[in-house]
DNA sequence: CAGCATCCTGCAGGATACTG
DNA sequence: CAGTATCCTGCAGGATGCTG
């Protein structure tokens, strides 16, 4: 399991080697990791992985605890970014569905070891906090 | 590549069905995943796996930015959550350790496939935002 | 229904100064 | 050196109201 990660750790030393940082992929690189941390991109993905598409609507009310003016905001971030493909129904009412597009199916793919990560390893989260606040209380 | 994920989906899908969203564990990935979405927790993460072990001046001097009191907020929150070992030295002038536990070597192992999108498909973003700026210009 | 525009607020987080 | 404590500020983001 953590073969991967070192096996990943002398690549990127040896990239950095052969070009010494590229300030200019740096900030690229940079801003996909922003992306991803973001509070709301990745549950959104996740919804609209889990639902194929959805309507503006349908959508916010899967992500609890959004405002819309958040849900518009990732939205338009992620399909600035092409992760999200933006299709307007030129019907009355309005109708607007979203959907992942390849780009951000990979993105969810590639965020998936995380996901599986989380949910294996919430008991030893959840004790390593117990133990620090316990230890913290003297 | 996008089958592990479909997989994955189906696999939560099914996990939900037997046990319908078991709020304590929904809150504690949200958690998690708060956690990985920092602003700083992951960076952190990466320069303390490619060095190993680094005292607190030397850590904030990786991390390009990062003010101290933010780099203690996050050593603090990554300490809790057992992704970090601090270690006290003791002598004058205090040196305080940081190295990451194998719960933090294997969250970066799980993030490592979110690197190496990232790093792969810098272009297609890219292309992406200038197309989307493109349209946005009207 | 989808989503801008506007206003308003809390608090994340920087700068600074002080201690063991 | 490795923090803690205090103060101060900007702006992320919620609430509300209006349009096509």
């Amino acid at each position: 399991m953590s073969f991967d990660f070192v096996k990943h750790l002398e690549t990127r030393r040896k990239l950095e080697a052969e070009a010494p940082l590229d300030p200019r992929v740096e900030a690229l690189v940079n801003g996909v990791i922003a992306r991803v941390a973001d509070k709301w991109t990745m549950i959104v993905l996740d919804v609209l992985a889990e639902h194929g598409e959805l309507r503006f609507g349908a959508l916010g009310r899967r992500v609890p605890g959004i405002s819309q003016k958040m849900l518009t905001q990732t939205l338009r971030e992620m399909e600035r970014e092409g992760l999200v493909q933006r299709t307007v129904h030129p019907v009355v009412p309005p109708k607007v569905e979203y959907r992942l597009t390849d780009l951000g199916l990979g993105l969810g793919a590639a965020f998936c070891g995380v996901w599986i990560w989380a949910e294996q390893h919430l008991e030893a989260i959840e004790q390593a906090r117990a133990a620090f606040d316990a230890r913290a209380a003297d």
